[in-house]
RNA sequence: UGGGGUGUAGCCAAGCGGUAAGGCACGGGACUUUGACUCCCGCAUUCCCAGGUUCGAAUCCUGGCACCCCAGCCA
């Protein structure tokens, strides 16, 4: 995401666009929308279709990409929805400017188009029960049979549509449908449902409505009302490809957008349909849906993930057709990708360690002086605090190490990190347990700032941070929320969730000026990942952090190589 | 044994008749005051399978096979 001027890799939607483009289809005009329904949070999965539409439109001159909430249905409909997915929206790096718009506010336009293929007729009032209807609607291999209402007057149609405007009808008493043909092997084709009767309250419209337009109906006119020039969209509705075209080839509708179908995202380690994570929610596995587990947009913002490193993983991912389960690796290679270059490094220390110093004076501090970067000079320094008694990782300290393990052992040298060599001369343990409690080292005041003048070098360096100045606060690691790849694949998914998906290390030592961090700022944890000061419990002067990433580990494969 | 789609490496993915890009992962090495970053090197004689057309096929043709989606008054 540094350079600008980076061209897409193709696809297969951006190849049709190019080539729509060089026939001069459309006046030449690139227009598409994002059209979620109201009815949950957004995903990973939405980004990729989020980054898909309106970065087609930002890299064709002169190309827009609406925003349009589909609401045509306000039973699972809500206003908070609205909100929350233009935040998203606006986090993740898009603007639709003046372009927001409801399907809601077509509901009128609808109504008359719907009068207009009753007039043709083109569409008709039946009174078929829901289990009349899927009687006969025949199965995937048997045709449908014409409803006995098929062929209803023009003139009692309209008086029928009519009354059910005006309520005089009961929810299931009537549907309008579209005349198409009941033997059509597309099963969407089968006369299907275009407005039906619910006497629930809108989160727009209120009670102006009691019947709503369905999706297909709707969609598309919505679509072709706007200019949209490609509606992209995902696999599931490219049996409904023809009915789209239908719908607006009987309608004197501004144009004709082409509908262009695309794959959804699948995650490895996770679930990303709407309806799974609902259940998440609702039944308590997380916190809510902005849990930093969670795929959402929502949970990733609060795990610390940048809106460039979601937007550099949907480019990577690629556009196809194809049905594909992507590796967490690739939004984790994103993640460090960007944030190594942007996240200032500091030390904490998240399981820690006693060390003394014995040979260092008593009631002494000095201020070392630590850059932000290694590779970044201009991204500064701050000045950390060394004293006596510091703590150290319990994993940077083995009594019995194994081969290639560099760290601090009985009397290995290491170096403290932008500090001094130290030597590890006792180990202090629990008389009870028998656990390693504390650490007697000596450290040798020739190598401050982290270097021996007589040019001995140590293996390993390790991060720390000075008891006596240390910020004591809450970090909470994560892990992936299920233990196998593909839980949809499982017969019970919620069998599979993952139990040890976080854990809150309550009595994490962060050096002092972590305390000042603002909420969602970024920092590199050296030596552990990234993390990023959570925003719903941080409190003033009391940040918790959560992390977003680890860094890459080659110890631990080392590690499990030789055990 | 209805219709619509999709099959290129462990996971993604370019390729569109001229002799298999790239990313992730993985393995090896260099560098290193983060076992990080960075940098080198390696990683499909073969594109679901079988035939055919062609001087030449992942690309074209024929026939199989596998997987995904569709029977809401959801979107």
């Amino acid at each position: 995401m540094t350079e600008t001027d980076k061209i897409p890799p193709p696809n297969f939607i951006r190849n049709i666009i190019r080539e729509d483009l060089k026939q001069n289809k459309n006046n030449g005009s690139v227009h598409t929308r994002f059209p979620p329904e109201p009815n949950g949070y957004l995903h990973v999965g939405h980004a990729k279709s989020i980054c898909l539409n309106f970065g087609i439109a930002a890299e064709n001159k002169g190309g827009l990409c609406n925003l349009r909430f589909d609401d045509t249905n306000p039973e699972k409909e809500d206003v908070e929805y609205t909100k929350a997915i233009m935040a998203d929206v606006r986090w993740l790096g898009f603007d639709w400017e003046d372009r927001l718009y409801y399907a809601s506010d077509y509901f009128e336009q609808l109504y008359d188009y719907a009068v207009q293929l009753i007039k043709d007729g083109k569409a008709y009032i039946d009174s078929l029960s829901a289990e009349q209807m899927r009687e006969y609607r025949g199965t995937l291999t048997k045709p449908g049979r014409e409803s006995p209402d098929r062929n209803r007057s023009v003139e009692e149609n309209l008086d029928l549509f009519r009354r059910m405007r005006a309520g005089e009808f009961d929810e299931g008493e009537y549907l309008v449908r579209a005349k198409i043909d009941m033997t059509s092997p597309n099963i969407n084709m089968r006369d299907p449902a275009i407005y039906r009767i619910k006497k629930a309250n809108h989160h727009r419209t209120g009670d102006r409505w009691c019947i709503y337009p369905m999706y297909d109906y709707t969609h598309c006119i919505s679509d072709a009302l706007e200019g949209i020039t490609h509606s992209i969209c995902t696999l599931e509705f490219e049996d409904h490809r023809p009915l789209y075209d239908w719908c607006l080839d009987q309608l004197p509708v501004p144009c004709h957008p082409q509908q262009i179908e695309f794959a959804r995202l699948n995650l490895n380690y996770t679930v990303m349909s709407k309806r799974k994570l609902n259940e998440l929610v609702n039944e308590g596995y997380v916190t809510g849906w902005d849990d930093p587990r969670m795929p959402t947009i929502v949970g990733m913002r609060r795990r610390g993930y940048t809106p460039a490193a979601i937007r550099d993983f949907c480019e990577r991912i690629g556009v196809t057709k194809n049905d594909t389960v992507i590796d967490m690796s690739v939004l984790e290679n994103s993640v460090r990708e960007d944030l190594d270059e942007t996240a200032r490094r500091v030390m904490a220390v998240l399981r820690p360690l006693r060390v003394v110093i014995t040979n260092y004076p008593e009631n002494s501090t000095e201020e070392l002086d630590a850059p932000y970067h290694p590779n970044k000079p201009e991204m500064g320094s701050r000045r950390v605090p060394f004293s006596r008694v510091i703590y150290i990782e319990q994993d940077d300290f083995m009594e019995n190490p194994p081969k290639k393990f560099f760290r601090l052992s009985p009397g290995a040298e290491v170096r403290l990190r932008y500090a001094y060599f130290i030597k590890c001369e006792e180990v202090i343990k629990d008389k009870q347990t028998g656990a390693v409690i504390e650490l007697r080292c000596s450290y040798d005041p020739q190598t401050k700032g982290g270097n021996a003048p007589d040019g001995r070098k140590v293996k390993g360096t390790l991060h720390w941070v000075s008891a006596d100045h240390a910020f004591k606060s809450e970090v909470r690691l994560f892990d992936r929320l299920f233990t196998v790849p593909v839980p949809d694949g499982e017969g019970d998914w919620k069998s599979v969730i993952n139990p040890g998906s976080v854990e809150v290390l309550k009595d994490a030592c962060l050096e002092p000026g972590l305390a000042g961090a603002k909420p969602e700022e970024r920092f590199q944890f050296e030596r552990l990942g990234y993390f990023c000061a959570d925003h719903k419990d941080s409190t003033q002067g009391k940040p918790v952090f959560n992390r977003t990433v680890t860094l890459r580990d080659s110890w631990a494969k080392v590690d499990k190589q030789v055990k």
